[in-house]
DNA sequence: GTGATAGGTTGGATTATTGGACCGACTCCT
DNA sequence: AGGAGTCGGTCCAATAATCCAACCTATCAC
């Protein structure tokens, strides 16, 4: 891991959620998926690296693994609101790589309760404006240690 | 790497942006370092990963690489509209993790042109109405491969 | 007893990452 | 002219992470 580098809750972030796989497990949760074997399957992730994942996930409380049947004991993966948090760049993520990155029509896609084709925009929380480059300045940027 | 899982934006985008160091290199050149030698220094990467990542940011057109003088050559990371686009995503990503990975206040913080600190919010495109749990519906989900 | 389901763990082979040294082509200082 | 510094990398050996298939435990249904 990198003990270097800038004080930034960008490279926090990715601590927590940035390894591989991480983030299509949490997809798969999102989406309602909460089993290991449908998560494992859906996402293509080899199994141990999945528990692996699941496991960081759930310690630093994105996830929360809860039994829901005793004997055998099961398990499932259902999002906190940390990971409920993560929706909005998820479909953020996904707008990006629908424009930039999949060639033809998104496979996948959402509307809005507006009747609309979901195309999610980053807005000001306080004006309601987009966040352009321009429209906004560093107050404080982290240093680099 | 996965040949499986379900056809999906997301993935897409993560197999451009989502190895180690890719996104940080990328938040330093939207900071506006263009340099090799800073882009190290501030993000902590060693400097043929970070060579290797750079160059597939370039060859995925998230990046481009300009020569800024002569003799001896030398080059400079510029984002193209496509790294540009991830700056909403970078700046969600960043929101999350100040308030559920960073402890104490966020060490860069941003002020939009409405005069209020940035806390960026994700809303319809359409209606601009926020993007919460239970206000957008499944169209359609990519298969499973 | 045979299969199926669920949620993993284990082992061995392959790949990626790390950190530091090094390099070429300059420029600047003395 | 000699030496140091800059810039954008590359190369290397050691270490760490990942992949895949097989295996395991517990239970239920037949």
């Amino acid at each position: 891991m990198a003990g270097a580098g800038r004080d930034c809750s960008i490279a926090n972030a990715l601590g927590v959620i940035g390894e591989r796989w991480s983030l299509l497990a949490l997809r798969e949760v999102l989406l309602g998926e909460r089993r290991f074997d449908q998560i494992a399957h859906n996402t293509g992730a080899s199994r141990d690296i999945l528990a692996a994942r699941l496991r960081t996930l759930v310690e630093r409380g994105v996830l929360a693994r809860v039994q829901y049947q005793e004997r055998p004991p099961r398990y499932e993966y259902v999002p906190t609101e940390a990971g409920r948090a993560l929706r909005p760049i998820m479909l953020g993520l996904m707008e990006w790589g629908d424009r930039y990155v999949t060639d033809g029509p998104g496979p996948t896609r959402w509307e809005h309760d507006c009747g609309a084709e979901l195309h999610p925009e980053m807005v000001c929380g306080h004006c309601h404006a987009p966040v352009l480059p321009g429209t906004t300045s560093l107050v404080r940027l982290g240093q680099v240690r």
